[in-house]
DNA sequence: TTCTTAACTAAGAATAATTCTTAACTAGTA
DNA sequence: TACTAGTTAAGAATTATTCTTAGTTAAGAA
């Protein structure tokens, strides 16, 4: 997917009837820069702060916040226990890597059908369901490679 | 479910390769006493606090962070920033309240099948996966009653 | 275009959460 | 019973996050 333009944010951050400052637009870019890597306000302060001194972290931590609630990012679970944010907005999941502390976008169309079969069919009562991620945890066996799934033919 | 003994808990953290000192049998029977409230720190020490004033504020948190390196408890993924700690062991899932801030256990046979044989179909190059959980999140719509899960019949 | 105003921001103080340091203590073992 | 590595209390230090306030700005109205 190519980056949105800064119109294309205004108009985002102004449909969810937020004022699109500038600050507010230079977090999303970063926010979109930063895609898969679920960062700390702190992350996302040190990403823009070269191209934009000005911005100060105060405003980043208040506006990633503001964003949630707007609905435009999501927290992300953490087991470490820092506030992170997820531009991604598509359902996908996250695996928790114990050793490296590295939390990891997990897309898998079977895996998303699979739970959502589930929860059509199981109804959860006095709750609004707004989406679902497994939390896989264990080690990453090499550090520096990727982790792949792949489907074992049975 | 009745209480462990002393002898019992004393007995599991020697299993686990560590030292059996009072204070951590004190914060393990404050763990076992707080199940299902996924306390932080702080949690764990006011509720021990007035039975076992002598023990620091810091021995807590060092202590629940050496039990979840020996897999005794676990840490539970936050949506707030904070850590917190969970005594059960038994697979389990958990739902997220955005609005009420409350992360409740969730066991359900069906589901937790159902993702082990997804994962035992599909292999994670490049990963030892020692377990997983689904992560449910959303609104609770009646903030003083409790959620349930009902099967929706076809 | 200019005015108006509610919403927003910078800066840094304040608070909260967590870790670190060090000297004293103790469980487990020889 | 003594030894020693591992553990703890206390509080300082650090890190993360929120709050306060005075000034600024986006967006709509005139």
């Amino acid at each position: 997917m190519q980056p949105l333009t800064r119109q294309q944010i205004h108009q985002q951050i102004s449909a969810s009837g937020l004022k699109a400052t500038s600050q507010r637009i230079v977090v999303f870019e970063a926010m979109a820069a930063l895609h898969g890597q679920h960062p700390t306000a702190e992350e996302v302060y040190q990403h823009l702060h070269a191209a934009n001194p000005s911005i100060s972290l105060g405003t980043v931590y208040k506006t990633l916040d503001t964003f949630v609630e707007a609905e435009l990012i999501r927290r992300v679970l953490s087991e470490e226990g820092g506030k992170r944010y997820d531009a991604g907005m598509s359902p996908h999941s996250h695996i928790y890597c114990s050793n490296t502390k590295e939390i990891i976008d997990f897309e898998d169309e079977e895996l998303e059908k699979l739970l959502a079969a589930f929860f059509s069919q199981h109804r959860l009562e006095n709750f609004e369901l707004k989406g679902f991620s497994v939390q896989l945890t264990g080690n990453k066996l090499e550090p520096g490679k990727q982790i792949s799934i792949t489907r074992v033919s049975k």
